[in-house]
DNA sequence: CAAATAAATGTAGCACGCTACGCATTGTAC
DNA sequence: GTACAATGCGTAGCGTGCTACATTTATTTG
């Protein structure tokens, strides 16, 4: 008997993904901009569009769209890099430094939700499988924004 | 240590999502039509738009939209309900009925796909730790289009 | 050095999610 | 029966994903 487990792992997302959509949406952001402003906050040099479009696995203009949403809200600013003038730099601003503080709570809350009442053991068998289950399905777990991964 | 389980959800669900949507695609489908084909092709009666907004927990623009790309590309059409004229009942047309076992092959591949390797017991355990992920995450197994489902 | 190629970004237009609003029909209350 | 609320659906407008095409700047190649 075939049990759904696709059916599964959309329902997770759907859930994860609304409650960060409504935690986000009190700072101002989305989701999906809570995401690069994390990315942001953790990557050695200040990045320019196409970083992010890789990191995340997003097309160009997604990112270009994302990211000029972010500047009108006063969260970054762009300073076009000198040694190539066609890119631009992506800079976080104070505004959305002490965002991203609260963003990553949100995150470490959901983490802690996700598996409460799993014991160790559970965990470590949760996220194994997990893994085992991407591979299978051709991904990899550092994909979609590969930073902070051990 | 904290293991980011949420990022592996999303990768997984980005994951099978590309493979639905580029198998879908031969057909002329997207992912969120086919899950509505789906639907149709198992539900009890015609369904209206109505059913399917709760179904799916959808709004019912999108699901108005959905609809309406679906007629035009010849898979579905409504008739008037005459008890009730505001309602459009919705009926899967001969097109759309051949596209749906396509359809249900695919999901049935990947199902298999996702859990390939894994022991009958692995697979009783990540059943069983999703549904209790999900429910932690104050959603249940059966939302987002709850057919089918045992 | 000039020309072709590659790379970074922007714009247009589409699908799919949402909220807010409007319209037509149905149901209810007086 | 008429007025008011509830229901079903449509449109408008936005955010986020995409592809395809254009533009500008770097790089490579002759």
């Amino acid at each position: 008997m075939n049990h759904y487990y696709g059916h599964r792992i959309r329902v997770l997302h759907w859930c994860t993904d609304q409650i960060m959509t409504d935690a986000l949406a009190q700072m101002g952001l989305t989701a999906s901009q809570g995401r690069i402003m994390g990315y942001l906050a953790h990557y050695p040099q200040p990045p320019c569009a196409r970083d992010i479009a890789e990191a995340f696995q997003l097309s160009h203009p997604t990112v270009s769209g994302l990211l000029g949403r972010l500047e009108k809200k006063g969260f970054i600013k762009f300073l076009c890099d000198e040694q190539d003038r066609r890119s631009r730099r992506i800079y976080l601003l104070p505004k959305g430094l002490e965002s991203v503080k609260r963003i990553e709570d949100t995150i470490m809350l959901n983490e802690q939700r996700m598996v409460q009442g799993f014991s160790g053991e559970e965990r470590e068998q949760f996220m194994a499988l997990l893994d085992r289950a991407i591979s299978n399905m051709g991904g990899s777990p550092c994909q979609l924004c590969s930073m902070k991964e051990d």
